[in-house]
DNA sequence: CTGAAAGCGCTTACAG
DNA sequence: CTGAAAGCGCTTACAG
């Protein structure tokens, strides 16, 4: 029998009911269905070469058990940046380990090519049960929607919602930038000033306050440069022995100009990136060329939070309530830091 | 209204059966329903922030336009390997075009913990509209389920089944391995040797079978070394002008070895790769390590034949034939290859 | 214990 | 021209 198999055309063959086929199928306990019924329903199942229809299942209410992946941006970019990769890779681990498939949100909206939610009047998330968003993007009118639909969503990366509580994994970088700020005081460095960059993303005011509430707790007094050129900056950092860095393009000028001046990392200045290369930066229209140095650093632990979303995700699936989670980076030593001399 | 609205609920809103709803939002020519109705119903729609259920629409028979993508393998590899990725590229650029969205399959199947198409009677693809399969994997079983289904489906690779046509884009090694005779030939090369690998998978079949094809046109003897050893193949190449490889570390070995008795290449020796590196090699235990070399050769356009898969499943969905088709691979001139000196 | 009926949300052929 | 009925494939509460 060739095409598509319904249970109807099972059950005909097989002489009994299409509910019965269905019983046969997903029976819980066995003992529904008597035991010749059950064996010529099989005979048939087996002939026909029946396979369940999902659309079907799902529509009687049961789960797909698919969980969808939206990218305001196309997730396998070919430049350079390919940000999403790790996140993908913990993603998809995630879901196989926990026997979900992956829908993957491709086609885009009508209106200027940009990818979004919903389409006139269509959540084309919805056949998944669940989704997680992720890319830099945001769309808060989109954002309160979903919230009020109450469809089971995740988002990487923090963000806040008027309308209600949103689930999301991000990177805690208030924590991690105390770790470093710690790590450079255990290294005999008394000086500590923080390179940062002139945005206000939660990232950037992340940073800033996991610096100052480092220096507040060694009564030091914070220092923070806001400056774009690396001679300036390195000026205003003073008699600073260890630096902070926000963004790679900078860490490099300075260490660059640095050892102009006779001032060597990490021998006479240590330098710390907080977080890998930005994203931001990666992405944009001047790629900062690749820098040889290995940076002392933290790292975004992109692949794990692909992972917590998904199992976040599920939670919610299965009726969890939403919350959200900050995870710890990991510290890379690298080659720019080393004790004061 | 919080949670999931149907149109039922909208209809008994508006004070209108649901059929009518769902006569507003997809009405052809807008001429059915009266326009007094018509507004009563889209104040609804609007009031309740109405969104289409996809399961349903599909069940009533319409197209969900998804396109579901199945590898053997996991598809977001953290190897080195990642062969994936330039199909991948490919078929999502395609299938956003399109509009359509991608369905990854990447729940596990029981067994192994190897992937499969079939989970006891389930076909795991059916909830796509068709699926692109790519993996060096081949389970002739599960390829013949399939054709005997009609599913649609298209394969990336060559795949060649008993069970009737099977579609599927490949990467034509016959044609480029020809390109490569005749470029060796237009630059004065008269003896030029196929340096082949101990395999019978239908890529070294194709590159063979190219080879003898050019030679024969130029009434050449064909020289075929099959040969682990690079000094032993150097010296079965005889006084060959011209190397045509088909594995990157025979390519690594013989032009090093080559360069310790004073050949020089190219200038005494021009040696072509017949593709990219092997991704068989790449996913083996022994990753070779990567050849600094620009190596002249042709390169298996992956993203192309992603896009053309998904190009050509859409066609099959629409009720086209299967059919099958084989992509020419792109030169690269590289620094191995120069005229005959 | 066993099996027929109702209904998930939707679209369209069909009757008024 | 307008709108109510049938039915897509499935599961499960419910009646016998």
């Amino acid at each position: 029998m060739a095409g598509r198999v319904t249970q109807a055309q099972v059950a005909r063959i097989a002489g009994v009911s299409q509910a019965i086929v269905s019983l046969v199928l997903n029976g819980s306990d066995s003992v529904r269905v008597s035991p010749e019924t059950r064996r010529r329903v099989e005979e048939a199942l087996r002939s026909t070469g029946y396979t369940v229809d999902i659309m079907g299942r799902r529509l009687r209410g049961k789960t797909n058990q698919i969980l969808g992946v939206f990218t305001y941006e196309s997730v396998f970019p070919s430049g350079v940046a390919d940000f999403y990769r790790p996140f993908l890779l913990g993603i998809e681990e995630e879901a196989e380990a926990r026997g979900f498939d992956l829908l993957l949100f491709t086609s885009p909206g009508r209106k200027d090519g940009r990818r979004r939610v919903y389409e006139g009047e269509t959540n084309r998330l919805r056949i998944a049960d669940g989704c997680v968003l992720l890319g830099r993007h945001n769309d808060p009118a989109e954002l309160a929607r979903l919230v009020e639909e109450k469809f089971p969503f995740v988002f990487i990366g923090r963000r806040e919602s008027p309308s209600g509580a949103v689930s999301y994994v991000g990177a805690d970088y208030v924590a991690s930038t105390k770790d470093v700020y710690e790590w450079m005081w255990r290294l005999g460095h008394r000086k500590i000033a923080l390179l940062s960059v002139p945005e206000e993303h939660e990232p950037t005011v992340d940073r800033r306050a996991g610096y100052q509430a480092a220096a507040r707790r060694h009564r030091k007094t914070p220092l923070i440069v806001v400056e774009d050129d690396p001679e300036v900056a390195l000026r205003k950092a003073g008699d600073a022995t260890a630096l902070l860095v926000e963004s790679t393009a900078m860490a490099d000028g300075v260490k660059a100009y640095a050892e102009t001046r006779g001032i060597e990392v990490p021998k006479d200045l240590s330098m710390v990136l907080l977080g890998d290369p930005d994203p931001t930066q990666r992405l944009s229209a001047h790629p900062v060329p690749r820098s040889d140095t290995d940076w002392s650093m933290f790292r975004i632990p992109r692949r794990q939070m692909g992972a917590r979303a998904v199992r976040m995700l599920i939670e919610l699936v299965a009726g969890g309530r939403p919350k959200s989670v900050l995870l710890p980076c990991e510290i890379h030593e690298g080659a720019t830091a080393a004790a004061r001399n």
